[in-house]
DNA sequence: CGCTTAAATGAACTGCATTCATTTAAGACA
DNA sequence: TGTCTTAAATGAATGCAGTTCATTTAAGCG
C-alpha cells in the first residue's frame, strides 16, 4: 500500500516532496491489531523478535506510529498479558471442589506463561487496573476460595502465594535440563550432585514438571489444612 | 573492515594527565573488583545504573576493558549472582529441626533476592557450572534434607519448588502497594474487590511478607505431610 | 468551507552492549 | 641482555534498540 517507492535516491531531496504520509482511508492500527500481530510475532520468532520495529514492520507502518496508541513497549507488553490471561482456565472454581478447582487453575496458569516468561517480571508488578482479562481472572478465583469457606482477609493473601509459585515455577520451565551440572565443583559437593543423579520425576514428564506438581501439591494440602484450622476456629 | 586513521598525530593522548594506555603497573581490574563495584553501584543507583559504561566509569576504566575478563554484561550478572548466594542464610541446616531450618533459609533467601528482583531470570535459568557459593548453598541444603530423611530423589524438586515459591514472592515485594486496584472495573468485579479490601497482613508487616508467610507455612506443612507418608511408606 | 484532530511519516537522537585495531609493559626465554 | 609473547588497557566505531518530533494528510464536525 504505502509501499509505492520513493524516487530513492535519484533525484536528490531537492524539492522536499514529501510523499503522501498522513492518514490512510482505512485505520491501520489499533491496539487489538498490535497485541495480535505481537503475539504473532513471539509465536513465529520468540520475545527476541519483539522491537517496536519488527512489531511496526509486521504491521506495515512505520515504527514512530505505534506510540499514537501507546506510551511504550511496556504498554505492549501489558496489552499482551491482559490478552493471555484470557487463556488461564478458571472454569473449574464453579464446577469442582477446591482443592481439584486450584490444581487445574494453577496447571492452566503455569502452562499459559511458561510461553511467556519475560512477562512474568512485568506481570508480578503490574497494577491491575485497566486490565479486564485478568481483573476477570481473580474475580472467579476469588469467588472459588470464598465459596470453599476461605475467610475473606486470607483470600488475597492465599491467591498471591499460589501465584508466586506459579511465577517461579514457569521461569522454571524455562531452565536448561543441565542446570544441576556441578561441574568441575562435583567433587566439593557430593551431597547435592547426588542428590541431582538421584533425581526422579515421578509421574510427571520433566524434572520441573515434577518440582511443579510436588509443590503444587504441598502448598494445596497445607493451604486446605489451614483452611479447615480457621474453619473450626 | 576498518582501518581507520588515527586522529591526527597531536601530542600523546596522555596529555590530559590521564593514565597511558597499556598496561599498568597494577592490576587496575579483575572478576572480584567488577562484582563488588557492580554491587555499589546497585546499592547507590539502582539496577538501571548498572551499565557497562557505568561499571567501567566507576572502576576508572574504559567500557572495552571490561571485556578482557568477562564476555558479556550478562556474566557480571553470573558474578553478582553467586556473590550474593554467600548471603544466604543456611546455617541452621545444621542446627535446627528440618523445618524451622526450612524456615529460615527461605526468608532470608527471599530477603537477599528481594533487592535484587532483576537477578531473578537469570538466576531462575543459570547453570550452577562454576558458581561455587551457590553450589556450596545447595549443598548445605540437600544436606540438611537428607539428614530429615528425604528420600534422595525428592530432595531436588523439593528444594526447587521452594525456590520457585522464594522466585516468585521476590518479585511480589517489589510490586507496588495499591497493584489489586481494580479502579473503573470495581463494579464488575465485586467478590475480588472487597476481598482486596477486607485483605489483613496478620502478623506481617506488609501484604507481601504476610502472603510469603501463609504460603511458606503451607508449603512447609505439606511437605512435611509428604515427608512422614514417604517415612511410613 | 475552514477548523480541529487522529493517525501516519521519516528523520533524528540517545543510550546501550559489543567489537576491533592498536598500544603498552611485564615476564619468559634464549 | 635483548627479543618474543601475552595480558590488559585504550578509544573509536558499529549496530540496534526505544523514543521524540516537526510535518503531513484526511476525515468529520460545525
Amino acid at each position: 500500500m504505502t509501499a509505492r517507492l520513493a524516487p530513492d535516491d535519484a533525484p536528490a531531496p531537492t524539492s522536499n516532496g514529501h510523499r503522501p504520509a498522513g492518514r490512510p482511508t482505512e485505520k491501520l492500527l489499533s491496539k487489538e491489531l498490535m497485541t495480535t500481530a505481537a503475539l504473532g510475532l513471539i509465536e513465529a520468532r520468540g520475545y527476541e523478535a519483539l522491537t517496536m520495529s519488527g512489531l511496526a514492520r509486521s504491521l506495515g507502518v512505520a515504527p514512530s506510529a505505534l506510540y499514537n496508541h501507546v506510551a511504550s513497549k511496556h504498554d505492549v507488553l501489558l496489552l499482551l498479558q491482559d490478552h493471555l490471561m484470557a487463556r488461564v482456565d478458571v472454569a473449574a472454581f464453579s464446577e469442582l471442589p477446591w482443592p481439584d478447582a486450584v490444581r487445574r487453575w494453577a496447571w492452566s496458569y503455569r502452562d499459559v506463561f511458561t510461553h511467556h516468561a519475560p512477562l512474568i517480571p512485568v506481570i508480578a508488578v503490574l497494577p491491575v487496573t485497566g486490565a479486564p482479562h485478568t481483573l476477570a481472572m481473580y474475580e472467579a478465583v476469588a469467588a472459588g476460595f470464598l465459596q470453599a469457606g476461605w475467610p475473606e482477609p486470607q483470600v488475597v493473601p492465599a491467591i498471591v502465594a499460589l501465584e508466586s509459585f506459579i511465577f517461579g515455577s514457569a521461569f522454571d520451565v524455562t531452565a536448561p535440563a543441565d542446570i544441576f551440572e556441578s561441574g568441575g565443583l562435583a567433587a566439593a559437593n557430593p551431597v547435592f550432585t547426588s542428590a541431582v543423579r538421584a533425581q526422579g520425576t515421578g509421574t510427571a514428564g520433566s524434572a520441573a514438571d515434577a518440582a511443579f506438581q510436588l509443590g503444587l501439591e504441598a502448598l494445596i494440602a497445607g493451604l486446605q489444612a489451614q483452611l479447615k484450622a480457621a474453619q473450626s476456629a
